[in-house]
DNA sequence: CAGGTGAATTAAAACGTGTCAATCCTGTCC
DNA sequence: GGACAGGATTGACACGTTTTAATTCACCTG
């Protein structure tokens, strides 16, 4: 049972020395070197810790260490569920070593960004795993001049010269998509991208277009190219339009999404319109979102391992907070292509 | 132009000082309370500021002050789209206060709970926003009594004696569903509850069974409770066999579900054995995540006002920061049921 | 001109921890 | 019995802030 004064008046190490009977600089070290303190003093110790019902105090650790014990994790849209995924990857690893992980949201908006890099220089965070906003490293090589270490995620185009990296190879992703319609006969195929200076955009069609190409049909005059300005579904369900434009004749017969929550919305979009996948047209997403097996079609996408993103990201920056002599490592994953009802051969 | 010798002694408040011909205190004060100090000074040290490119340690400020200037959030599941929502409620508010959100994840289970309660008192922090994983309150009280005050969120049992709390009406909510459900000529209705020792899932059920009885139905002999391990769309899938288990002569006119996960996951299993909603039975949700309005049919639930619960949240917390003579609140929203595909008028 | 007023600034003392050199102690060896 | 080794423990300081009481200074008043 704790006692009843301390209630008020926070119990620090020094409480806890004075009673065990000893100095605070062995609390401290119980706490963190305990084989340097003999057996029967730690006991004392201990249990004086458990009798005040002491807690340790990150600031007064963080300020002594000159870093604090979590790290940051920026991502693009707290909304969408492959960024939670990788979250929660980037949290197990961080869990297991005891770091805090504290969950910044910019939202795709580059001021945004600049707060939260801010945030975590003011705390001095001990690193940061990062989606950038755009393709502007300014702020991140600020944060790495205030001694705070990042490791990005999902943007490829990075060299290892500037940083440790996590991402998935977009153009094989985009063009497994390709082989995928072009073997269900399409050659037609409208390409729904996000905002064209994303970089994973870029690559994924050009992925779509060597596949093409790879099968002797131009990409020129067969792909079409329709910019979105957000990732979401909403944006998803307004592009059909534009997407069935110039009436059923020369609707494409396929559409390829650059993000599920776009075919999501592409699906919707059709319904509403009475027309269906893969009866109409093939739909193609990307990353494989959880919702996208449950749609009835389930949504044909190419699938990224989120998990597995988050957590290695996690673990290079482990490695350049421990390691000494760190060297910048790209680590790259392969996309995997998840076949459902979506796509279908197409009808003569 | 930062100078070139900062880039390995961090420069602190201190160097700042000196650089402006000036004590650390007036620094202090030109950050703290920029009106106590004199105009030409001020703008002395604010060029400082800029030239030696200083950035304020916070692990200084929240040990001097006791408190660190983040808060908690804790939620029972970080993939479920219901608690981002929730979350970009608390992160704005949080924002516009100048407080750092630490997102944390309980993932359902209780020792994942306590230690990240215990991560919350080591940081002292200034508060939590807190979605509790069972109605045991012995390590939130814990924490209180660390001096870390904090607010429930969706527990609407929990009296304003104990703590402020934000929740939306859930008997309300079971209620709409049920009266909907029996508008529609359906009396005998399963409902698919999630563990029966979550509250809002009994509460939910309370509300069904008193709208049946409003109508003179008997709520003992036409509503079947199925519970699940899990609020996610694996065990909603899973639980269709259940459901239909008796043969097409038993089957229940229509399936209310706790949680809007699990209904997908319904209507994902009755299309597996060739059955849809509403056809052949109507299904209603509970929550109203993003993604149920584009599924096919749509689903038809029960909408929490997700964002605006976590705004309420954190305002709640706040008036509890700064307030002196504090009292408990318990803020309820209203549910509100939205009609979509997956419900129909019975068939003769 | 002495005395007083009030604004602007400063010096010093915390806050709780970790580290490191210095000290204490116990037991061993010659 | 004295010196020594080496493990256990201590004391003191530093980390970067904020705050409070004290000090300086210019100016005004009687």
């Amino acid at each position: 049972m704790s006692s009843t004064e301390d209630v008020h008046r926070p119990v620090g190490i020094n409480d806890v020395a004075a009673r065990a009977g000893v100095s605070p600089g062995t609390v401290s070290n119980v706490l963190n070197r305990p084989e340097r303190v003999a057996e029967s003093t730690r006991r004392r110790v201990e249990e004086a810790i458990r009798d005040l019902d002491y807690v340790r105090n990150s600031s007064g650790r963080s300020l002594r260490a000159g870093r604090s014990d979590s790290v940051g994790l920026l991502v693009l849209d707290i909304t969408n569920s492959f960024f939670t995924e990788v979250a929660r990857g980037v949290e197990d690893v961080a869990g297991e070593e005891g770091l805090a992980v504290v969950l910044l949201n910019s939202a795709e908006r580059s001021a945004r960004q600049q707060r939260s890099l801010r945030l975590l220089a003011e705390q001095r965070a001990a690193g940061a795993v990062v989606m950038p906003v755009d393709g502007d490293m300014t702020d991140l090589l600020w944060l790495r001049k205030q001694s705070v270490p990042w490791v990005l995620l999902d943007r490829g185009d990075v060299g290892a010269d500037i940083a440790c990296s996590v991402a998935v190879d977009n153009h094989a992703g985009g063009m497994a998509a390709g082989r995928h319609l072009i073997s269900l006969g399409h050659e037609r195929v409208t390409y729904l991208s996000g905002p064209a200076d994303m970089e994973q955009c870029r690559t994924r069609l050009g992925g779509l277009r060597a596949a093409l190409e790879e099968a002797g049909i131009d990409p020129d005059e067969n792909i079409r190219v329709i910019e979105t300005e957000q990732l979401n579904a909403e944006y998803g369900e307004k592009a059909v339009e534009e997407v069935l434009a110039g009436g059923p004749k020369r609707r494409p017969q396929a559409v390829f999404c650059t993000n599920d929550q776009l075919a999501l919305g592409v699906l919707k979009g059709l319904g509403e319109r009475g027309l269906s996948a893969p009866g109409d047209l093939s739909v193609v997403g990307y990353d494989d979102v959880h919702f996208s097996a449950l749609v009835h079609p389930g949504l044909t996408t190419v699938a990224q391992p989120k998990y597995e993103l988050g957590r290695a990201a996690m673990r290079l920056l482990l490695s350049e907070l421990n390691g000494s002599g760190h060297q910048h490592e790209r680590v790259r994953f392969a996309p995997e292509l998840v076949v459902r009802g979506s796509t279908a051969a197409r009808r003569q």
